[in-house]
RNA sequence: CGGGGCGUAGCGCAGUCUGGCAGCGCGACGGUUUUGGGAACCGUAGGUCGCAAGUUCAAAUCUUGCCGUCCCGACCA
């Protein structure tokens, strides 16, 4: 993309809404533009952002057996009244009435509607286990939405729901939800704590949350050092061997953390005191299994093998991939700007073109671009008629991994320079080599 | 939902107390000179002063009502 066509409204100062770094930073990098309280556009940077997240998220549920699929935002009331929650939920429901008097209302989650597909199409055990999932807008009325895309009412997220005969196969589901979640947290470049949690109204008898460890962070969470320690990294993953799920959630969850809501303080105090960590956090996913909760009112019903009716055991999981983009940012920028992990940044590679319009700078930039191309990466050329120090703030507030300077001066001497947005370290070497750096940065995961 | 702010150009703000030409900085646009870390100068455009009613010769400014938005608390992915 060459900056002179694309459109990135970046500003210089900082709109005086913004409390926390991602949110001031998301507007100033011309990522989002709030429509109303808690509501936002997705600019071209900020809905490149969002795209690549959810794909992460689409690639690892689908690697762990998942199946993709997608319900509406806006749902019938009688389903929910069905299951009791039309009442329970409150004033955070966006209730609608449409032309013709009906009950509707902007799905907050999604439970009842996958409840009323299952009823309608499984009957039998042997359809079990089934696990579907979809990635889609969702609204709450939040009392007080803050923190830009963090909090807001308007959310994208991923919601996915698991269908067993038995509660052991629940509970597999639930651990393989656990380990599908750490992965892909970990190629978002974000370590994300599974802890213990509270159930809420959701409802359950087992649940996790995942958080993202950072001082805007909205729950307090106390848990022992070690635990950030531990990684996914490239190990194999055995999705259907349940005792192999069990094993990786089991090392993930058997050290102490917990949010405020299920603390305790005995237990906490049983922790060396030198690894006792007291924090705050940013909940970015959430398990949970709930048995029967919406199977039994609703009739999601299976004949077993001893030709018994009985209700299906159910779990749901949850990823927020718009409240991600502002905790990734919370979790990583400097005083200059956003520095985006590689697994989600919006370009590859930024091209800083020093001396717009000469000839031989010009020519060095294209020849970049169309090699970055080539290589299936997608690079952001700053070819605009602006000063060296404008392009290099825009690349530094908008966050991209690599660099690449392009000069006069340095093209005398057969020379480019790599620039490494976290360290700021930069290299002099060939274009080809920058090309080569870059791309080998990527390995066979760009793209996308 | 309780308490408190704020609403004036794309962004940041002054002007409101004490009614009297709608301003400043940044940004945008044009020009000249510049050009390796957010350049300088000259010029230009851009505003239903949140909305409505009221008071007044005259309202951004005073009064009333409404709307929006932000912050603290409670609540919540």
């Amino acid at each position: 993309m060459r900056l002179s066509r694309y459109f990135l409204p970046v500003l210089k100062e900082t709109p005086g809404e913004a409390r926390i770094a991602s949110h001031r930073l998301m507007l100033r990098a011309g990522m989002i533009r709030q429509a109303s309280a808690g509501i936002y556009s997705w600019l071209p940077l900020g809905f490149r952002v969002l795209r690549r997240i959810e794909q992460i998220v689409h690639e690892e549920q689908q690697r762990a057996g998942h199946i993709p699929m997608l319900m509406p935002t806006v749902q019938p009331a009688d389903l929910w009244r069905e299951s009791g929650r039309y009442d329970d939920y409150g004033e955070e429901m966006l209730r609608i009435t449409d032309r013709h008097g009906r009950d509707m209302l902007y799905g907050p989650t999604n439970e009842e509607l996958i409840t009323d597909i299952f009823r309608a199409h499984i009957s039998s055990y042997r359809d079990l286990p089934l696990t579907l999932y979809h990635i889609q807008w969702k609204f709450r009325d939040e009392v007080r939405p803050r923190f830009g895309v963090m909090r807001g009412r308007e959310f994208y997220m991923k919601d996915g729901y698991t269908f067993d005969l038995t509660r052991d196969a629940a509970l597999h589901a639930y651990n393989r939800h656990l380990v599908s979640y750490l992965r892909s947290y970990e190629r978002m470049g974000l370590q994300a704590i599974p802890m213990r949690a509270a159930s809420g109204p959701i409802g359950g008898d087992d649940t996790h949350e995942f958080l993202v460890l950072a001082e805007t962070g909205e729950s307090a969470v106390f848990y022992d050092s070690a635990v950030t320690d531990i990684r996914l990294g490239a190990r194999a993953l055995a999705y259907d061997d349940a005792a192999a799920c069990r094993a990786v959630a089991e090392e993930f969850t058997r050290l102490y953390a917990r949010t405020d809501e299920t603390h305790d303080e005995a237990k906490f105090l049983e922790i060396p005191e030198a690894r006792r960590r007291v924090a705050r956090g940013i909940e970015v996913g959430q398990i949970f299994y709930f048995g029967t909760k919406y199977s039994e009112p609703m009739g999601a019903m299976v004949v077993n093998a001893q030709g018994e009716r009985v209700p299906v055991h159910m779990g749901s999981h949850g990823i927020g991939v718009s409240r991600l983009v502002g905790a990734i940012i919370e979790a990583s920028h400097d005083d200059r700007g956003i520095v985006w992990p590689e697994g989600v940044t919006p370009f590859h590679c930024g091209i800083v073109n020093l001396k717009q319009g000469n000839a031989g700078a010009d020519a060095a930039c294209e020849a970049l671009y169309a090699a970055l191309t080539g290589a299936g990466l997608e690079p952001l050329y700053d070819d605009r008629a602006e000063r060296a120090g404008a392009k290099f703030a825009t690349m530094d507030l908008i966050g991209l991994p690599w660099r690449i300077t392009v000069g006069p001066r340095g093209l005398k001497a057969g020379v480019v320079e790599l620039t490494c947005r976290r360290t700021g370290e930069s290299e002099e070497m060939s274009p080809e080599a920058a090309v080569s750096r870059v791309a080998g940065r990527y390995g066979g995961t760009a793209g996308g």
